[in-house]
DNA sequence: AATGATGGACTTGTCAGACCATCGGACAAG
DNA sequence: CTTGTCCGATGGTCTGACAAGTCCATCATT
């Protein structure tokens, strides 16, 4: 199996190192980080560079930098965007067991409702699509996890484009890049998803093809249950139970 | 009133009209942007500030960059993460509503779900912060609607931080910056809250230091119903009446 | 002694110009 | 038709400089 070479740039080593050591602790919230200068000197790259990686550091509010005042570390739990998640799901490639359960709470929440409104106002052609995707999840065999992990995602793509949500849709972008990232690290879950041959599926789908909302939801909810023991989550009965 | 001159850098105003222009579609996906030394010119400011703005429209996912291949304008669609929400909420200086409903839609399920996560796991120190919130929340007399949102988006940090879902509070922490943004225009919603004399805060405080999780979330939904109308929204009873 | 002004050291923001690395197409050789 | 080479366009990095802002110690004034 071959893989495209990994070519980071020099911001972008600098950037992880430097994440790395705030998230890791290395600097703490309200410390001040070195001068740009000092930076240049400890990585051994142009001021640039360095600067790159401030400017990515200040976007995902990792620190703050004020012209003639240093950059200082800021606190990601008050501070972080949602697309920080990315960052703290595996820093040092060590895999956080809080944030992927966070990961999964949260789609039990917002997936559901993704279903909910695509039931409400998916199109004709938006359903075709979703009933194509089902039936290729259905052909999966044994074995095929990766691809239903691909499928999988694509339905949800689907769906999140029928709900007309620009939020959840842009939320399910944010979880996506993070399962591209780590992707052989969920590919695991989806096993036990082959079992019923993709029926759960096909549920799903045909209740936002009638418009069922909230049999959408549920049928939703169903799908992610079989993951919630992958991830020590037993949510109680939040939800009405059908 | 007085306020503080805006003081935005070469980058920052060269990536806010680049990025206005791809999201009005003055550059369509798949489309190549002009060269960096062209952009130069255009804008009359040194490459580094143009690198710095394209750095930054690549970190928000709205364009794609190749060594030596130019950069290439993504459909934010499919590629733009959740803090991409903060300029898609009016882009142009012009409120969307469709963002405005879909953040709605998207607090509509999020917030009484960290709602029921903290009644399961809020510890004695957090209950106690939350109880002071609510306590001053009550002292809010008509008129104090901006301190009433401020406060307001306080006691949601609180719960976010007791839930102890990552995923959750970074995407409170992102809406929190689209509300900073935009403080105003949300301002005028927090009037009818003002009604009740915040009973409904303390309702929904009671029920997660009692630990009481559907209560919580209940709770919880009671009190984003005040605001579905400003939105335009009317859920349907997903979620089990009381 | 307390307070306010001020100057200089330090830090980030911007600039100009150069060279290196990579990509994509044109073109010639096999 | 395939393969290899070249070259212009374009992004990536480097050097050095100056402008603009901040911070703090020092000093003058009260």
């Amino acid at each position: 199996m071959l893989k495209p070479v990994a070519r980071a740039s020099l911001s972008d080593q600098v950037f992880a190192q430097l994440r790395d050591s705030i998230l890791l602790g290395t600097y703490a919230p309200g410390e001040r980080l070195p001068p740009e200068r000092e930076l240049c000197e400890r990585f051994a790259v142009n001021r640039s560079s360095i600067r790159e990686a401030l400017k990515r550091l200040e976007h995902v509010r990792l620190i703050e930098t004020r012209h003639g005042g240093g950059s200082t570390v800021l606190d990601f739990r008050s501070h972080g965007g949602f697309d920080l998640l990315r960052d703290l799901v595996a820093p040092g490639g060590q895999l956080n067991p809080l944030a992927a359960r966070s990961l999964f709470e949260l789609a039990a929440v917002t997936w559901p409702e993704m279903a909910r409104l695509a039931a409400l106002r998916a199109d004709v052609t938006q359903l075709e699509a979703m009933e194509a995707v089902v039936s290729q999840i259905e052909a999966c065999g044994p074995g095929q996890s990766a691809r239903l992990q691909d499928l999988d995602l694509e339905l949800f793509c689907l769906i999140a484009r029928a709900s007309e949500n620009l939020a959840l849709l842009l939320v399910l972008n944010s979880v996506k890049s993070v399962y591209d990232t780590y992707r052989s690290l969920f590919t695991a879950m989806y096993e036990q998803r082959l079992t019923d041959g993709g029926k759960s599926y096909r549920r799903m789908v045909q209740a936002i093809r009638r418009g069922q909302a909230p049999a959408a939801a549920r049928a939703c909810r169903k799908l992610l249950d079989s993951l919630a023991e992958a991830f020590g989550v037993h949510h109680p009965a939040v939800w009405p139970t059908p």
